[in-house]
DNA sequence: GTCTATAGAAGGATAGAC
DNA sequence: GTCTATCCTTCTATAGAC
């Protein structure tokens, strides 16, 4: 058949993005097909290929997009943030528990469908990832030079809170006992004392 | 062909497991094919199937099995341990990194596999995995009543200390900077933070 | 811009020989 | 206990009509 009346190209590629993010988060990459990801945005299997080469170029465009979104957002709260260790700490809890919270499915492919990359897209997404932490890594660095946190171990203490915070998408429901703001406040509670623990000794 | 000679089906049996669980973390459930597995093994596919009545059922009793380890190995540690909450705690974390960390496909197919089980597997996987939380629930639980611990908030310091413990699973190499027992008294140490910061506002 | 149709490869699982 | 052979399904990706 022809065109599509009313069929738009722009509109198409977005529902294939948001199809395929939706589907790669729910299923996993490898179990997904291109002809349910066409299914979804209703379109025939064969028209997808008119807005991505091929399968793994959409899930590499997934995380990549998903990666320059959580860079750019947290430098930009950076910026407007002052010098103090404990302020960056706070807000970055915060910022990365709802921007997680946000972007679930992202979330998720980010880190459950690294494997599923091919060798290059690999390195291209690690180095952003690594990017992220880094920008972790350094605050913590700083706190703990200026004394105002007292670190076990100031990688470990990075991956650490990188891991719990992550691990709130894995459980948030949004129904549960707990607001969003509690949480925020919870997690606030337990970073402060992940970053005030270590002794003279370490 | 017949029977190769010397071959025997205890053996293939764990064989198969065995590579299962390589592939399946390797790659993931979904992108491994059940002739990958075979060729792993040194038979062809079809004589998988005198071992397992399908994929499915490789996945499920991979993942049950190790749920039964980690339960097992943890209830008889704990069962040797005084009462002491701060105690307990402590060897949670020692147990958890080095169970997780000698187990390192096991652990990454129970996380990352859960949604690739049908829907009765995945309800009695998630029953035993959340079994091994409580337990851990427990803990915390008791050390807060007795003031022992200063918990931000029960559940979720458990579910904190449990992505943090196995998030080294993710970048442990053993061939980094850090030794394993320095790991376990640095994440010991941020433990400890994290049981002990909650203020009586909370 | 989307459709139908299909090539060509690979998948899960089974049957029957040895 | 394992092999070969194969059925049938599903997959990715492309070609060409409209």
């Amino acid at each position: 058949m022809a065109r599509k009346s009313g069929s738009d190209g722009k509109k198409t590629a977005r529902e294939l993005r948001e199809a395929a993010t939706r589907l790669f988060a729910k299923y996993g990459y490898a179990a997904v097909s291109m002809r349910q990801i066409a299914t979804e945005v209703g379109v025939q299997a064969g028209a997808l290929y008119l807005y991505t080469p091929d399968k793994q170029t959409l899930l590499y465009q997934i995380m990549d997009r998903h990666m320059d979104d959580l860079l750019k957002a947290w430098r930009e709260k950076l910026e407007q943030l002052d010098g103090d260790p404990m302020t960056k700490i706070e807000q970055f809890v915060r910022f990365h528990i709802r921007f997680h919270l946000n972007r679930g499915d992202e979330i998720f492919i980010a880190y459950m469908e690294l494997r599923n990359l091919s060798e290059e897209n690999f390195d291209l997404i690690e180095r952003k990832r690594r990017a992220y932490e880094g920008l972790l890594g350094e605050i913590l660095k700083d706190g703990n030079a200026s004394g105002r946190f007292s670190l076990c171990d100031t990688k470990l203490s990075s991956y650490a809170i990188i891991a719990m915070l992550t691990g709130v998408s894995t459980w948030y429901k949004g129904d549960g006992r707990l607001s969003l703001d509690k949480i925020e406040e919870i997690y606030l509670c337990m970073v402060r004392g992940l970053v005030s623990q270590g002794g003279p000794k370490r």
